[in-house]
DNA sequence: CTGAAAGCGCTTACAG
DNA sequence: CTGAAAGCGCTTACAG
């Protein structure tokens, strides 16, 4: 490894470290000669900083901790990217840990960032508090939650999406075409206050405008193969309107529709949490309420970087949803 | 921030830090009832060492460096999840940046990951030779090319897939349908030797198998238009069956064709590259010529281990494609 | 304006 | 078996 050091610009530049490490960095007072010369000789060598032995010194290293349960998940891609992407602009280099929906994988990543020495944290947490959870707020490390909050941890500002207007405005878009029950798959809320807020709101706003005897709810599990039990049960119920809470259940639903031969928008109306890529490209099109996890996103950079930088504990916000009404509600046929 | 060092731990225990050190480290002739003492002296204070203070001792930081051109493209998102997961089994960290196909931005991430002194990288490249890239060959950082491989490199290993088989059971695929004339769509070839690659090959293959006057072969950009007028220009020419190099494009004439009210398998025939998760829930599901990304990812981040281990200059790899038939490709109609 | 010195947290010969 | 000392590359008072 040929990593050069200010001592070999000192050298070059027949200086000394502290004048370079002056000159380099802009601070204290040198003649502008000593200056550009240095600067000559530093670029003739390829000088690359060691950030670690600046991050020792300065109590900065310029990194910054991003924790998602599944990269592979488009939503987390998206989220991860627009993250990433502001990070980098504010000059921080952004370290990806997967947490595989484990608790004990989130811990694993906390602490090895930590032994980094990032800058600070931001994470999608799943599940509840935890050991390195914990140590984040004692040994005050700037945190963000993003996505999902951990219940019991008040002083970690969060960045997540209020489901209300979105979900109102869906079904309100479900009663226009004449629907009477419907029926709302939650997804694996067990871990989740995210979901189980929306499925709460969900509740609330239908049981309103419904009657809560036309409302069903069912969650689900991180399985590949829980929805079609669920899916079965509500139609038996005599339900053709479904609003999926978590994407990744829409996928297998519209796939086991498929497979039952149940024409999306037609027989059956359905409406999934998560603006995907994926669900403009399918026919019919399906309708969604969006995160805006783009802006979910940069707020989240933003306050991190407010925390790491401003020092001062910023509050947390709430991204609104919105509803992208599409083909997959149709006319109801013979909803009784 | 209130991080323990090892200085914290001496003192607790009554020793001193190269006795901590020792002790924790397993390395050199420690009294076991000093080890226990200083472990239990370590567990309560909740040391967590220092691993850049570690680093610039031992020239080791436990960092592996992650460049994709894109997390959001599922490929990629795949491709990273496998490489982090292999590498954090084996005990690295992962940095993952975005280049965004951008040469620039690549290199900045390739500096701003030589300033952490990363053990070394793993780099999907984007177009041609750039500084950056060459200085991690000058100053010997171990590197890794995956996917794609930059031409005049030779001295850095790359794992990427052979388009050949692949290629040739599509091929075999179609002409069993009937088909008699193909059409491939390779994607922004521009910047990248594997499509270039893939390109050659189908060429070579199909000429030899359809005859060169029915192999139609036309490239696109990044654009989200570009395959528009590729297409239209294909089908007056009377081709019904394609074959898309790059999946992205894929997925832009899915959706033209959709809007266009052709049927998928009966009036068209289309195979793509990369087995996506998408092209399974799409009705038809698409045949794909997969590129067996979770295989590439472990070898790649397997010879990365090779090399910072071991140091020895690993052989590059090729992986195999191999063909899903799936119900994208039906049969011809009165291809003439 | 510039250099010598101390120190960030750790490891590693070197004495004892 | 254990401690004192030097040094990794850098920054930051402190003298000059």
């Amino acid at each position: 490894m040929a990593y050069v050091t200010i001592r070999d610009i000192a050298l070059r530049s027949g200086t000394s470290v502290s004048t370079v490490s002056r000159a380099l960095n802009n601070t204290g007072r040198i003649a502008p000669v000593t200056k550009s010369r240095i600067e000559k000789a530093a670029r003739e060598l390829g000088y690359i900083p060691d950030s670690r032995a600046k991050a020792m010194r300065s109590t900065k290293t310029g990194l910054a901790g991003l924790l998602v349960p599944d990269i592979r998940n488009p939503y987390f891609a998206d989220l991860a990217y627009a993250i990433q992407d502001t990070l980098f602009n504010a000059g921080y280099c952004t370290s990806i840990g997967t947490s595989s929906e484990d608790s004990a994988q989130q811990d694993a990543y906390i602490v090895s960032m930590l032994s980094q020495h990032i800058d600070g944290m931001i994470i999608v947490p799943r599940g509840g508090r935890t050991a390195a959870l914990e140590s984040l707020v004692t040994m005050e490390i700037p945190t963000v939650f993003v996505d999902r909050h951990v219940s019991g941890m008040p002083q970690i500002p969060v960045v997540d999406s209020d489901p209300l207007p979105g979900l109102q405005a869906a079904l309100g878009d479900f009663q226009a075409h004449g629907y009477k029950k419907i029926g709302y798959i939650s997804g694996p809320i067990l871990d989740s206050p995210t979901l189980q807020e929306r499925e709460y709101t969900f509740r609330t706003l239908a049981g309103a405008l419904f009657g809560e005897e036309n409302v069903f709810v069912e969650s689900t599990s991180f399985s590949h193969t829980s929805c079609l039990p669920v899916l079965r049960r509500m139609r038996q119920s005599g339900v053709n309107a479904f609003i999926f809470g978590y994407s990744q259940d829409a996928i297998q639903a519209i796939s086991i529709f498929g497979s039952q031969g149940a024409t999306i928008g037609g027989d059956i109306s359905l409406v999934s949490f998560d603006d995907l890529e994926l669900f403009q490209l399918l026919t019919p099109k399906i309708s969604v309420v969006s995160q805006q996890v783009q802006k979910i996103g940069s707020l989240g950079a933003q306050i991190f970087l407010n925390l790491v930088e401003g020092g001062e504990q910023p509050d947390s916000q709430r991204v609104e949803t919105v509803y992208f009404p599409r083909q997959s509600v149709g006319c109801a046929a013979q909803d009784k």
